[in-house]
DNA sequence: AGTAGATAATCTAACTGCAAGATCATCTTT
DNA sequence: AAAGATGATCTTGCAGTTAGATTATCTACT
């Protein structure tokens, strides 16, 4: 390794993707043999969260593609952690609800994604996650709102084709 | 859509998610046939940094595989934006160095990219903005100087195998 | 009523991106 | 000079994702 120290970069996309990177790498050491790993933890959190919901609300909430959907829910599903119900009102639909099994597993789950959390933001202190929590929610919260990017607001570079051509 | 407001959880590894999601959407659509996308343009802005850097360096500095590296660097120099030169002192190497279409070049994706980080922080203030920006670095700046996590700190979650066996 | 179009879930098939392993040249250490 | 480590590349294979078609059901319009 040279000598060469790259400079911390300002760039937020940098950041973003570090850290997207580091809490999947740890946040799969932590959930082992759970099906389907961060995916199928925010299925289980989601079902837990919101019942009724059917399949598809739950995958555009968590921004997965409706066809993945039906694989993770099967793995859930053979793991016995939880069950397709006819929709109450739909019956195209399929509402998740959580098994026994399903219930009490969430809990430890949830307990072991806290510490991984804590563990990526082990150089904040409590006030500061706090803060990163709530502005990353925030803008979370807003890309989720509009999920088809309008691109009037946001052209691609014209100079690209230019300087490529 | 059935009435089924889901929570908005506060899950700091959903909020991620969908903030890079959103993130690379938006990136992809600004940065149109640029070669590689997002990564080609954070190769183009690391080479612009670190003047005589490896292509090994760069890649653990971006998180990317080396292999993967040459394919990348194969893509930015087909398309004029930089060259490969053998390495000042180690002949092994090679040093990677802009030409003067990546520079110019480089200069609209910084101001394109600035563009979508602005977007995708619409809802914060500037000083949210620049508090989310320096709490999000830091948190990346760590994660990146510890590669390899050691898992001592963070076992597994035990109670999945035990609830699935 | 009845017909046309939209929607939920599923399946198939294909594509993309990523990663492990081997290879070659070169560096470093002994 | 020999042995092991390292930078770049190539090959191969897998995992994750997406597009398209299918079936059953719902909604809207005539």
């Amino acid at each position: 390794m040279t000598a060469h120290a790259l400079p911390d970069p300002a760039d937020l996309g940098w950041a973003l993707g570090r850290a997207v990177q580091r809490y999947q790498d740890l946040a799969a050491r932590k959930l082992g043999a759970l099906p389907s790993g961060i995916r199928g933890f925010r299925v289980l959190s989601t079902v837990a969260a919101g019942s009724g919901c059917s399949q598809l609300e739950i995958a555009t909430h968590l921004g997965i593609d409706r066809t993945q959907m039906t694989y993770l829910v099967d793995d859930l599903a053979t793991a016995g952690l939880l069950e397709r119900q006819p929709h109450p009102t739909d019956r195209r639909a399929r509402t998740l609800v959580l098994t026994a099994t399903g219930e009490e597993l969430l809990g430890h789950l949830e307990r072991a994604m806290a510490e991984v959390e804590g563990y990526l933001m082990a150089e904040l202190s409590a006030g500061e996650r706090d803060t990163l929590r709530a502005l990353l929610l925030r803008v979370s919260v807003a890309a989720a709102a509009e999920p088809a990017p309008n691109g009037d607001a946001l052209g691609p570079c014209a100079a690209i084709e230019q300087l490529l051509g």
